[in-house]
Order: structure tokens, then C-alpha cells, then sequence
DNA sequence: GATGAATGAGTATTCATTCAT
DNA sequence: AATGAATGAATACTCATTCAT
């Protein structure tokens, strides 16, 4: 029992473990509570609704993930770097805790519309990460200047949610890590053969 | 409302319109039944239960788009201009029935881990269309040659999700259309300027 | 396919079969259609409703039973000889057909009331000749003249009901037919010891 | 209604109640609940499930009733004495609650096959001390020692059962009570005149 | 007479949330 | 703050019966 640990971040890791064990449409708030180790009423002087603990997750935990993102990037000096950390950083954050790989790329979205709503508008500053870096790359003229910036932030955050979603949906049977580089590269360099 | 489609259609579309405008967990057999201008045991007549109703949905509306792709692909001569034309019938057939991008990007996403098995085998096909072309394009040595081609599958199929789904939640105040060729452009060449 | 039957015989019988073998809740009306070799609808053709069906199976079969019980009875002397063949009739005929015990014993009193007062109006015939055997012993001097004779007649069912009824739970591992002897003696004789 | 009942006897009450007025399959969950004066839920908090209910209900009288029929027994000195006590006790317990009467003669029987087979293995105990009363006559020389024991208790339960469930359909039209005295003398001493 | 596609009423059970203690 | 017993709304599926052909 976590008893050391207050009682709002106990209920939120118990959350992410039932879920990612059980799956999302199995993870009563019930056994959210047990797991915890507190009362099912208890979850309720923490968060309004069974909903608010899942948004609250996504928030803290997102919240660690993006500032060590940001944390990470700007601590780099190109553009290229700069986005290259930051994949190699979402892949090692994510192949670390497993549990919550799972959460966030499958379970979680399982959830209805409202929910992955706010969902997304904790995502914004992640997305917000990777358009700073885009802006930088054509003011700095390293990227090509007619690209389309909203398209591109799509394409790098669809290229790496896939790819960690293929890896989770594996179920971890291959290191991740180790696809950082490639992913740079073709993000980078595209698909088409320089002469 | 008697129509001349056949039921098993008839409820599929009923499906697709009200799972659209209800969102999956509020979309009732009962809701669909109605929908279709059918009883609701004549439902269970043509589909085993509610989760077969969504398979088949898929199978059914996936299966014309996938056959599309294979066709428009295969008339184009380079694997450059193959791509191009997959990623503007993908958007185009999608673009033409909003119902049905809700329904594939949102809602069916919120099923559970049978349900997405499932949908996944369909859309094997469609990820092998994908393959084909990147293969083809090593081989006509127009690809780079040294890419993982797993990866490029993911960055394509990655990103044009990505994209759709964005233009979904936008509730398609854009042409998508006009996007086909700079998404098409970016995968190709890459996010650097070239010299 | 029992054709030459008249389809009347021909439902009952598969009606019979179908709920010896699948139990009473299991015995949809469309099973027993299909086991008869005639359409659903047909079954309303011969049977007011499904209750109807089951109430004619057993005024079919009982009928023929009573009969046979009936013309054994009257062709014995004595009302202790006609109460053994009774119950040896009463046994052999059951054990010669185990699907029509299993639905008399045990089926068909998971029916509700009304089916069931139905069913107690064909016993009522059954009834009778145990009464008349009774009367019959009484007026004859060889029965106690101080009995109540419904209790009799209650005692007497009473007892070959739930002898037949643990034979065919025990799923007919033993030969009721050598019980009728003992069954006989018990009743007649009651169980004390004479001096 | 507040009752000073704990829920679990609550229910089971409402249970005997509600089956005898409505019968078995007019007796809806919703409808127990209802007249316990609980939500639908709380029935669940109690029992596994419907069946539950039905075989709790089952075990929880009869399991007083064998009880009481143990210590009537137990406190006679003659074999023939037990069993008339158990005669008597077991009419004059039914007939002091008619409800419970109708359920268990009438309603329980319409049950499926597993729920009987958990109400036989209740009925168990019942049988067991019909089958000592029978032991110890036989073993005192009181009953007669050919006997088949097993037949015995057969008929001995055969005949109560089928002179209550007269009883109780012909909806206690007559005192059942003093058919105690006929019915044992019955199985004492048969059928046949003595000289 | 015969068919069988279509009907639609009916119900056990789960689980997020509350609130008296 | 913490508890956990109690609540009650919400829904997929079956199957006896009908009736147009």
C-alpha cells in the first residue's frame, strides 16, 4: 500500500495499472479504488467523475512527459537535433513504462468524443513543441520554406504515434529505441533517393 | 420507410448515419433498427449481434475504399505518382462522405480489443497496397534503398491518418483535397531544403 | 423425414424428441418445426399457440397410456391384482419410451399454471381408474373399509410418480419393471410387520 | 418501507411473496426488489444472481424446516411415532405458510435443470431422516425386514408430497392437519383388510 | 395448405455516483 | 477526511406469432 504517497497521485497510478491490465471498459472505478487502497467514495473528494481521473492522468503524466521534452529540446542547437531528441526522448520515455504506453495508445482512446477532446488540448503543448521546432527550421532556412506547418507538425506526430502505437500493439517484442534515427532520417531526408 | 436496398445494406448504412450523429456508445440497436425502417429482431437476422454490425460496417464500407486504391494504383506508372494517387483517393472518398470519416476516425476507434483485431484484418489489406508501393519504389531504385520499410509503411499510413482525422475534428471547414499534393510532397522529399 | 405421418403426429412426435433431448426452455417452437420437416408457420396451422402443442402431446400420449392401463386393469379379477398391473403397465410402458418420461417426469412440469391445470384435466382419466380400483376394493372387502379414499388414490400416484421420476433422474441405470412387485406389496401391505 | 430486517431475509421474504401472487415467471427481479423495499441493485449486494435468489430462498426455509422435522423426530420413541410426527409437522408447517406452500409445491418445480438439482441436494437432509426412521424400524423389527428401503422413502415421500400439493391447489379449501393421522396409518399399514 | 421473413415485447444485470455515518 | 452500502438508469437479444406470397 502507497501509503506514503498523497492520496491523489496513489489514485491516479492505481488507475494507470488497472487500466493498462484490465483495459479500459474493465477498469471499474471500483477497482481503481481498491487498488488504490481507499474507498470507492474517497475517489470522489479527488476528482469530480470517473472521467476527471483519466483526464487527470493524461495531464500529469503528459505534463513529466512534455517538460522533459521541452526540457530536452531546447537544450539542443539545430532544428535537426532538436527534433531528433525529441523522438529518441518519446521513445525512451514511453518503452520505460509500459503501462502507460499501453494507456495512452490504446485504452485511452476508447474514450468518447468529450473526453478525447480534452484529451487533445493537453496534447496542444506537446503539438506546440513540435511546431516551435518546424518554425525554427524555415526561420533559420535548415527546413524548405513552402512547406505547409500544420501539415508537417501532422505528419511528425503521426509518424511517431504510429510507430509507438505498432510497437505497443507488438507488445514490446522489438526495441524502439533503436528506431529513433530511422524516423529522424525519413521525417528529415523524405523517401525519395538524392542524386 | 420502405426502401429497395437490400436489408443487410440498408441496416449498414443506417449504422454508419446514426453511430455519425450519436456517437458509438449512444447508438443503439434499437436507434439503428429505426434508422433502417426495420424491426429490431429483423437486425439479428443479418448480423449475429451489435459488434458484428460494426465489422461488417467496416468490412463492407473498407473493402470499396481498398479496391479503389488498388485501382487507381495500379494505373499509375511510378511509385512516386502510385503514392500521390493513393494519398488523394484516400482523402477524396473520405472527403465525399464525412459520415463515414467520423465513423472510421472517431467513433470506431472507441471499441474494444476484439472489435479493433478485427478491423485491423481489413485493414491489412489496405497496408499492404502501402507495402507494395514502397517496395516497388527500392526496387525501381527511385526510393532510397537503405530505409526500413516498415517504418516508411507507419510514416505514410501515420500521417495520412493523421491528417484525416485532424480534418475530421476540424468538422471539415477545408478541402482536404487540396492538401493531397504538399502531404504527397512532404513524405517524398523530406522535411530539408536541399541545396 | 416422416412424410406419411399426418404432420399433426409428425409435430407432436418431434416435439416429444426435441424437448427429451434439449430440455423444456430450450425447445423453441423453430426447433420443433425443423425437427418435423415443416416450416414455423405450419406448426400454427395444428396448434392454437405452443402451450397448445404440449397440452396435445400429452392428451396424445397419456391417451394412449390410459387406454392400455384401462384395458389391462378391466381384464383382471381382483382389485390387488388390478392395482399390480397397473403400476407393472404404468412402468413397462414408460421404460419402453424414455424420451416421453423424460418429458412427463421431468419437462413438462417446468410449464407454468394454466398449462399445468390442462395437464391435470388429462390425469383426471388416470385418476379414475385408480378410484375405481379403490372403490372396487372396498365395496369387495378386501380393502379397509375405514380409508379415506382420495388420500388413497393420492398415496398410490403419489408414490408411482416418484418412483418413475428417481428412476429417470438416475437416468434409467436400473430396471424399473422389477420394482413393481415390491411397489405393490408396500401399498397393499403397508409397512408393518404382521405378528 | 424501513425494515428492521436485515436486506438478505428481506428479499428472500419478498421472494416467497412475490412468486406465490405472480408465479415464477411473472416474478421479475425488478419486482422482488420492489417489495423487499430495496433498489434493483441491492438485490446483487445479497445474491449471485436470480437463481440465487430462488435456491438462498430454497435452503433458507427449508433448511428450518427440516430442522424442526429433525427435533420433532428425534424427541419420539417409536419409528411409528417419528414418522407420524414427521407427517404432522411437515403438513402443519406448510399450512402455517401457505405462500411458502404454493412456492415450493408448485412454482420451484418450474425451475430448470440445474436450479432442481441444487433444491434436491437440499432436500437431501429431508430424505436422510425418512431414510433413519425407515433403518431403525427395520433394524427394531417394527417394519417389516424385506423391504426395499429405498422404495420406502420413495413412497413415503411420494404420498406427502402429492397429498400437499393437492392440498394446495385445491387452495386450502380443507384442513390439511388432520389428514396426518389417515396418511400415516396409510403407510403403516397398507391398503389390505386384516382378518 | 405451406412457407419463412419479419415483428417487437419483455428483463436480468452492471456500475458510476451519492450520502448518512 | 473517509467510508462503503445503497441506488437506479440503461440496453442487447430471444423467440412466439403473424401474414403476404
Amino acid at each position: 500500500m502507497k501509503q506514503s504517497k498523497p492520496k491523489y497521485k496513489q489514485i491516479i497510478d492505481a488507475a494507470v495499472e488497472v487500466i493498462a491490465e484490465n483495459g479500459y471498459h474493465s477498469s471499474q472505478v471500483s477497482k481503481i479504488a481498491k487498488r488504490a487502497g481507499v474507498a470507492d467514495g474517497t475517489i470522489y473528494l479527488y476528482f469530480k467523475n470517473k472521467e476527471d481521473i483519466l483526464v487527470s492522468l493524461f495531464q500529469e503524466k503528459m505534463g513529466q512527459f512534455i517538460e522533459k521534452i521541452q526540457g530536452e529540446t531546447t537544450a539542443r542547437q539545430t532544428p535537426s537535433e532538436k527534433l531528433y531528441i525529441l523522438i529518441e526522448t518519446h521513445f525512451d520515455l514511453l518503452s520505460k513504462d509500459y503501462h502507460l504506453a499501453v494507456v495512452t495508445q490504446l485504452e485511452l482512446r476508447q474514450s468518447n468524443k468529450d473526453l478525447r477532446l480534452k484529451i487533445n488540448s493537453v496534447l496542444k503543448k506537446y503539438l506546440d513543441v513540435i511546431d516551435g521546432i518546424v518554425e525554427e527550421g524555415i526561420r533559420e532556412e535548415v527546413f524548405r520554406e513552402n512547406i505547409n506547418r500544420k501539415l508537417v507538425r501532422q505528419m511528425i506526430f503521426g509518424t511517431i504515434d504510429e510507430v509507438v502505437t505498432n510497437w505497443v500493439m507488438k507488445e514490446q517484442h522489438y526495441d524502439i529505441n533503436k528506431q529513433a534515427e530511422d524516423v529522424h532520417e525519413l521525417i528529415i531526408e523524405g523517401l525519395l533517393k538524392k542524386k
